[in-house]
DNA sequence: AAGTGGTCTAGACCACTGC
DNA sequence: CAGTGGTCTAGACCACTTT
């Protein structure tokens, strides 16, 4: 029943896939150990691994050493989204992408920042609001505090054609960050900002990031009502 | 400069890492072909592929057949985020996790929930509103509609001690799906129901899955004022 | 048509971990 | 200590794309 005709990790991947759905390996249940499941398959024991991998990866299953692979008892579903970088992301909903830089000036971080980033309270730091549009109509508000002895050249830019986003991405070597996504109500001067109500439900997306342990940037994305976050899973 | 003594993927997917950050090889430029890095390396070309290939699932690389490896243009962030699981995320929080179903019935879905689902308008529905609770406050609304064609066993469920988010996961294999994240202010019965106040911005997350195209289940999470979720990079 | 990455194999050794 | 998954290798063939 097994032999297909086809042999590549993908199909057994799917075979593994089906067998957890239908319940023949049911949550918690052991799997064969990879040598026997690379028999039943006829392929080497390297397919079995790859495809094994991938849904121990996704969360499906569960794999240690000595002790076997077992379904996982909560198949934790792991969505990934792509973080989106806002001209990609309105040029890809078909709009015309603008953005505008609201102030730029090099001042003492406030200490929900330099905290959030670790760094000493007090710090100074470049900071840098601006705002996007799509279509001219107002997209996303962008508050960004940017530390600038991880990158002094960022000082000399003029952030007129290129967003600091996009700079950075290019620039800034982001290797760890961390990211959180929550709900506010605008404030009377988002409200102003994003064309909307003061109050109205707003989606924020805040990320810090940092290279080698040295904080490079903190930015909070509020988007204009009615945003969503989409991602297949 | 590369010969290192211990050569795993990893410790060469860190030193590709490495020449991207310092742009050794910035956006857009070409890499050696895998043959000629593991020559460089020392190493067997699957080494270099297994490396090569995380760094391009994670959105670093662009790897195309004939046309060889080059570094993203845009090189683009995906988060992996686990959609949690009730229980499990308030037991996370350190919480005691409790929840009560707030109704059941086999009803005609409202087109809206129909259509995302892509069932034919009118089609009979369960209707399975509930209530999730941390340390006895209102943690989140959930608001599901199970076709029961597709899993006509849970007709038979009582939801007391287990809710339908965790039966379903349990026991409906779930294979496609798509998630959405939004914010939404409380509507008076929501604020009601979550003992917030009504327009309160609320983080919403809805999700619609299926099994080999058949639709399965639409639920929509409203969590309580303040709710933020979080994800490393 | 040719070049480059994708994958498979068979065998080997290693690293973790449960007994 | 022994069993099981993790990884590496060398070589081979295949699939996709660009020229």
């Amino acid at each position: 029943m097994a032999q297909n005709d086809i042999l590549t990790w993908q199909s057994i991947h799917a075979e593994i896939l089906r067998r957890i759905s239908t319940r023949v390996w049911a949550p918690g249940a052991q799997l064969p150990k990879d040598v026997e499941l690379a028999a039943e398959f006829g392929c080497s024991r390297s397919t079995i691994n790859r495809a094994m991998r991938e849904l121990a990866d996704a969360g499906l299953l569960d794999r240690r050493r000595k002790a076997g692979t077992r379904v996982a008892l909560h198949p934790i579903r792991k969505a990934t989204l792509e973080i989106p970088i806002v001209r990609r992301d309105v040029e890809a909903r078909g709009g015309i992408y603008r953005h505008q830089l609201l102030g730029r000036e090099v001042t003492i971080a406030p200490l929900l920042i330099t905290s959030k980033l670790g760094l000493e309270t007090g710090a100074e730091m470049l900071h840098l609001p601006a705002l996007h549009f799509s279509d001219g109509a107002p997209y996303m508000v962008e508050d960004r505090w940017v530390n600038p002895a991880a990158i002094p050249a960022i000082l000399e830019v003029e952030f007129t054609t290129t967003s600091a986003n996009e700079w950075l991405v290019q620039n800034a070597p982001l290797t760890t960050g961390d990211i959180s996504f929550s709900a506010t109500n605008a404030t009377a001067q988002q409200a102003g900002m994003l064309q909307a109500t003061e109050g109205d439900a707003l989606f924020a997306i805040e990320r810090s990031t940092w290279v080698d342990d040295v904080a490079v940037t903190n930015v909070r994305m509020t988007y204009a009502h009615g945003f969503k976050m989409h991602t297949q899973l």
